[in-house]
DNA sequence: CGTGTGACTAGGA
DNA sequence: ATCCTAGCCACAC
């Protein structure tokens, strides 16, 4: 696999994830068989505007922060989403962000 | 090929 | 609990 493949597949996982539901970056490396390239999901991510279908507003860090609020368009957006499929968000932060994490590991669980 | 940057994370103080 | 540090990966120059 190419290193082009790596953003695409961090595309294919953030689009598995179901709705009112969220995954942090690590997770996602995880899933992709790189741990340690949460950071790369993250850079990865800024570059999701190319594909709408990717829902970018579920994927927040470890701790529930939604630390990539401002690279949406709106100041609010990212949060007016995630409220919008039912969750909670205060102070950037999602409550019971521990219920409503989504483990792609668990679910997909490929690797390659 | 080296350096800097970032929507990260884990571990230590 | 918070703050700081180092490691990590992919990418732009």
């Amino acid at each position: 696999m190419s290193n082009q493949d790596f953003f695409l597949r961090v595309y294919e996982v953030v689009k598995q994830i179901p709705y009112g539901r969220v995954t942090s970056y690590g997770a996602i490396a995880k899933a992709l068989g790189t741990p340690k390239s949460s950071r790369a999901v993250g850079y990865a991510m800024n570059a999701s505007h190319s594909d709408p279908d990717v829902p970018a507003h579920r994927v927040v860090n470890r701790n529930g922060v939604l630390t990539g609020k401002h690279h949406f368009a709106g100041t609010h957006l990212m949060q007016q989403l995630l409220e919008s499929e039912g969750l909670k968000v205060e102070a950037d932060q999602i409550l019971n962000f521990k219920e409503r994490f989504w483990d792609p590991t668990e679910e997909l669980g490929f690797q390659e």
